[in-house]
Parts: C-alpha cells; structure tokens; sequence
RNA sequence: GGUACCAUAGCUCAGUUGGUAGAGCAACGGACUGAAAAUCCGUGUGUCCCUGGUUCGAUUCCGGGUGGUACCA
C-alpha cells in the first residue's frame, strides 16, 4: 500500500480547507464503486463528471450507477439530462461550480468523479469565458464543411485568424469550426480570446488517478461489454435507433450497434467494435491524465487498503 | 501408419528469381478550452518453427525433425 494514499486520505479528512476530492481513470477501472465507498466513509457527495451519465436515457451503455448504488451515496448530475437536451462543458462548469458552493456548505470533502478530462478541467481550473454560439452559426459552419470540408474551412480559419492557423491541428475540423464560430460570434480572434489561465477556485482539488495494468483493464472492458449485452445492452440501443443522429448518442457502446442495426456489419462484430471502440478510449483516457500534474495514480488494490483501514478507525471509535 | 499441403508481427496472411521482410486488423505513442465515450495526428513492434547441408551469404533451395490441416488406410 502507498504512503501516499494514506497522506492524501488523511490530510482530505484533517485539512481545515475545503478539498474537491477527484477520483478518476480510464473507462472500467472501477471508478463507481470506490468513489461510492470513498464517499461513504467521508460521509460526503458525490458529483459526477462522466459526460455520458448526465443522461436519464442512457444506463446500460454508459455504465451508470445502479439505483442500489445511488441509494448509497447522494449522486450529483447523474442522469440529470435527457439526449435531447443541448448541453456542453461550458454550462457543466457554471452548474458545477454553483453546486460545489452548496455542498462545501455541509462537508469537508467532496468527491468528484467520472471520466470526462474535458469536465474535470472545467471543474478544477475552468475554461476562459466565452458568449454561447448561436446555433445558426453553428449550423452555417457545419453545412460550409459538409459540403467543401477542410479545404473550404482552412483558407476561412486563416483569413479569420492567421495565429490560431498557425497553432491549430489543420487536421482536425472541430477544432477550426470552433474557432470559426467563436470569430463569427464575437468579432474577436479564437487565438485571443483563449488565455488558458487557471482560474482560482474556493476550494482544493487532490486527484487520484485509478489505474491497472493495461492487460487487466482490457480484460475487464471486454467482459463488461459481455455483461452489458448480457443485461440488454441491444434492447436499449435499439429503442434509440431512430435518435442516433444525437450528439448524446454518438457513444461507444450505441453507435456500433446502430451500424448493425443499419445492416453494415453483424451483430458479433458490432460487439468486438465496442469492446475495441472501449479500450480505444481508455487509452485516450490515459493519455489525458497524465497530463495531471500532482495527480497520484493508484491500483485500486491501494484503494481498497487505505478503506480497509478507514473502516477499522470507524468501527473502534 | 501412408500421402499431400502448411509453419513469416498479437491475429489473418502476402513476399523475398538466395542479399535478414510488409499489408489489413489488433496494439503502442501523442494532441485536444463549449460535440469530449467526441474529434484528430503519429508509430511495424519479427530467433521468417527447429536442425543439418549447399552457398561468400539461407527466412527463401535440399535433407531430417517437430507441430498443424486435409485425404487415404
């Protein structure tokens, strides 16, 4: 067991400030479980940062809590939006953030949780303030890509704004649409308006990075995908068939099965996609958090031991 | 037991008229400030089954093993 794990799980109980407890890693790493238990014994909240759990539709595919496991600890946006609904990291932020006030009201401690990189960074150091782009623009910018991709957006990008041509993966259409639509709406440069400063925040963040061995994580992304079938992971898909064409629904675990329901390959092979599809996405995952800088990266063996020893104190006192 | 065919990357297979090899998939590495389970970029990772022989040189040709597969008994 790591020192580590007991410093940090100690200075989360003693410390006198306010700590945003992260508990993220890749996708089937056992996330759910050991935050529940984490919040259990810190007797706190949990807040959610998986970006494919905020939807009530979605359960089977997106792994979300049980209503066993709900009943356990209070779950903050969890299953909070329907597919339909428009939402983004920006509006996550602001909700986050007002919710967190809330919360540090009544504890010491609360634990964030999921996968998202995208909406921990929200959460922990936030995103420069930028006006919400018009769906029309937003509109208007797709149809010029659909119909001349990136040749058409390129030459657009540089005349708009030459220094984020310059920085940009000119690979990457959502990232030069995204400049595009924020000039259009603004007036200003995308290269300008984004500062990436570290915005402060009333509170600390101490993040664990839950990691197994890559062979193991895979192993169990690929069996999880089995029990996901097994638990009716095709009857759900299939009753979002006609919704496919949702953000929401451009999912690892639906789209495949939106392939075989569209009679592009067979059932087997939409099954090995997701599973493929999964441990593509965990490594992504991966990629990202080691971006973390003080981040302490656990198996969850450590975890368990550290809340081993937390039960023991508990149950002596 | 006999005959034929096969043995090359994690998998399925190409290929080398003898100069130590390349595709697909998988995998690996990376980027990423309002679609993020999204969207992109990069990378062959090899005792060419083992062992003798021929040869300047064998993964390639020849012999013998071993392991598969098929057919005949």
């Amino acid at each position: 067991m790591k020192k580590e794990v007991v410093a940090l799980m100690n200075s989360t109980k003693t410390s006198s400030d306010k700590t945003l407890l992260v508990v993220t890693g890749p996708t089937g790493v056992g996330k759910t479980s050991l935050s529940i238990a984490l919040a259990g014994h810190l007797q706190t909240e949990i807040v959610s940062a998986d970006a494919r759990q905020f939807y009530k539709e979605l359960n089977i595919g997106t792994a979300a809590p049980t209503p066993g496991e709900l009943a356990k600890v209070k779950h903050h946006f969890v299953g909070h939006l329907s597919v339909h609904d428009y939402y983004n990291v920006s509006i996550y932020e602001e909700q986050a953030l007002a919710l967190l006030e809330k919360l540090f009201e009544k504890h010491h401690v609360v634990v964030l949780t999921g996968g998202s990189g995208l909406y921990i960074d929200a959460v922990c150091h936030g995103f420069d303030e930028l006006p919400p782009v018009d769906a029309e623009i937003r509109r208007q910018v797709d149809q010029v890509y659909r119909q001349g991709g990136l040749d058409a957006l390129r030459p657009w990008l540089k005349s708009v704004d030459p220094e984020f041509y310059l920085q940009v993966d000119l690979a990457n259409p959502n990232r030069i649409k995204r400049a595009i639509e924020v000039f259009l709406t603004t007036g200003k440069k995308f290269s300008e308006l984004r500062t990436r400063k570290v915005n402060p925040r009333p509170f600390g963040v101490k993040t664990i990075v839950m990691d197994r061995p890559r062979q193991e994580l895979f192993e169990r992304i690929n069996q999880r995908v089995d029990q996901m079938v097994a638990d009716g992971l095709i009857e759900e898909a299939l009753t979002f068939f006609g919704l496919r064409h949702l953000n929401a629904l451009n999912t690892v675990g639906y789209k495949e099965l939106f392939d075989w329901l569209a009679g592009s390959c067979t059932l087997v092979q939409a099954i090995e996609k997701i599973k493929t599809n999964s441990r593509r996405y965990a490594k992504r995952q991966i990629t990202w958090f080691k971006r973390y800088p003080d981040a302490l990266w656990v198996r969850p063996d450590d975890v368990k031991g550290i809340l081993g020893i937390l039960e023991e104190r508990t149950s002596k006192k």
